[in-house]
DNA sequence: AATTAATCGAGACGGTACGTCTCGTCTTTTG
DNA sequence: CAAAAGACGAGACGTACCGTCTCGATTAATT
């Protein structure tokens, strides 16, 4: 059937996301207001309202375009790809973190999304699929790895991720401790390497 | 110096912490409310923004208070003592997760507390200082460890303990899977083992 | 141009209007919470206060919508007229004085919006407007009465106004004396006579 | 009985007072703050409020003590001391409402005074004793004349006060016109003289 | 000299209302 | 229909100020 009455404006989404995303960015997750939104816009709040159900579900939606999927290269070293892609995660993390001007260890908008995500159930799901896919990228990684040989062959990949990420966003959220390339590196041997003394 | 003035009432603290904690644990962080905090607990809001300027900080003052440090264990076998402490980070996290009756695989109050340390500079130096506390605790434990032989004598134990702490929290608040004595058991294991095949 | 966007609903300044009436009337100015007049109204405080920024803006609306300018009478006899013009002053402001239960000399809600007056540059404005308008019918009044060759040909009605008027408005704010019709009687004659010995 | 206990320190009237006056007449009655009050004083506020149980009861402390009672002259003409006499309530009256820089036709102070006095009762009753001695003079000044021949045997002396300070307060308070010495005369004139035909 | 009684400074406290800020919904007119 | 405009309900927030209170420290007058 087709379409009646007036057709969406395709251009609202842009400019909204951009306008937010600058005033995320300028002021934090808190300095986001849904009718400042709209004003700056130049959009009705029942426009916004109609493609974004709530405030959280609109901060979610910039952040995840600002997160367009991380490549991930695969040269056959897993070390260094791995170093890699940890590399890219902390960028972005770091990048969303100095976000409104934030200096020093807070974890500011970093922190603010988690918040948000347990406020809203399908935020909460939404972020997580997203992650899964991040997931699913770097496990397949690990495993064309342990194929190949390079690691051992009964290794639990799943944990072995989680301890990468995990201890970015520790540091990000909870330590407030600087995350860097060189950081990676060590994160990545300790990993690899093991900790208990050889035998 | 003798303090002047009228002293504070010492029973506010303890009538309002609990109050605030049980509204947490019933409804959640979002189901807070400063008003209601104080009607029940008895006390004027003056008073009570006389000690937490915002509602925030009277969160994070209940959750401080629950958190009465972990103890440690130090049983002599590495492996062990930590499963044993992060099995206890885990309960902790685990509890307040589930505040408000959240069920599932939303971060709960966790969230919203990295997004309070977000929100304000002073709470978000108020966590680390205490999350700096337990990771002392934690690394004496390694160093001991690794002085006894059991632990490599290079190791990392920054790097290592970001892993371990790292990997639950993670889990927490981004990918929503569950933590629990199973899970810290392969974290152990992965850590300790290295995922290199050869050696 | 025509309005747009959601029009004002008029039943609100009926309804709001209404129960602050009330609350005055029986409880004083004191008595008069924006809260509760918003909660008995069924509206919110923000619909409230789009239309009166403060709760001064209220209870003189109030007050405005009571003071039904009131009617005149020109019967031709200037003595008569003014003494029932003056009577009517008198009652309205022998109404508003006992507002809220206030019994004795004190000057009750005459005074408080006075100060109302006296703390808002606007309200003072408004008031000042409707009791322009009030004096323009007495003056007219005067006037008449002057022309008709009742009173002096070189008279200050300006002053005579300020006179009679002033003399009820002195009496309830400042020396809490009752007026009543017997006393404006007296006024009328005394101003109209002259206290002079010879002619 | 001789007084037992440390004696009150005189000095505190004295600063409290000057500090009040201060900043009634900087931002008018309602920038008057018993807190600040105390603090610039540098006194406490429980030794403020054993002298004055009430803000409003120190507003008009110090309002008493600028109004020291107007002395009254009387030449033998009453034209002249009635004009003199009103010039100088005229006066007072325009001091105070040009206080916290109060320009315009606003009552400025006044207004809020009278407010307080409406507010609370003791302070209504002060004030009207207030008043009550001033009219007295004025009321024996306009005896002496009646008893000279200079005023009608048969005058309303109550009345003819009414109306010239009232006339003064309505033009402050109500219409916000000035009041100075040219309008003082014209209101003698013409209160004196009366407004009807000369028959 | 010790005691007693009142004052003083400092500041916490209860209470109450205010006015503000958002959010998300609803009701219009206009395209 | 959708979009713009903006009013509306709901509800919490943080602030302001008042007047009371509880301290410890002073300061006389009395014993």
């Amino acid at each position: 059937m087709a379409p009646r009455g007036r057709p969406r404006d395709t251009q609202v989404d842009e400019r909204v996301l951009r306008i937010a995303a600058a005033l995320i960015f300028e002021r934090g997750y808190a300095g986001l207001s849904v009718d400042e939104v709209a004003e700056q816009a130049g959009v009705a709040k029942t426009t916004l309202y109609r493609r974004w159900p709530t405030k959280d579900h609109l901060a979610v939606a910039v952040v995840a375009r600002l997160q367009a999927d991380d490549e991930i290269t695969d040269t056959g070293d897993i070390r260094t790809d791995l170093v890699d892609y940890l590399e890219k995660i902390a960028a972005g993390l770091n990048r969303m973190r100095a976000a409104g001007g934030n200096r020093g260890p807070s974890a500011g908008a970093v922190g603010e999304l988690v918040g948000a995500a347990a406020r809203h159930e399908d935020i909460g799901r939404l972020g997580r699929e997203q992650y899964a896919r991040r997931n699913a990228i770097a496990l397949a990684l690990i495993e064309r790895a342990r194929l190949r040989g390079e690691l051992r062959a009964d290794l639990d990949a799943e944990v072995l991720f989680d301890q990468l990420a995990g201890a970015l966003y520790y540091r990000v959220m909870i330590t407030g401790a600087p995350i860097d390339r060189a950081y990676a590196e060590r994160l990545v041997s300790c990993a690899l390497e093991g900790n208990m003394t050889c035998r």
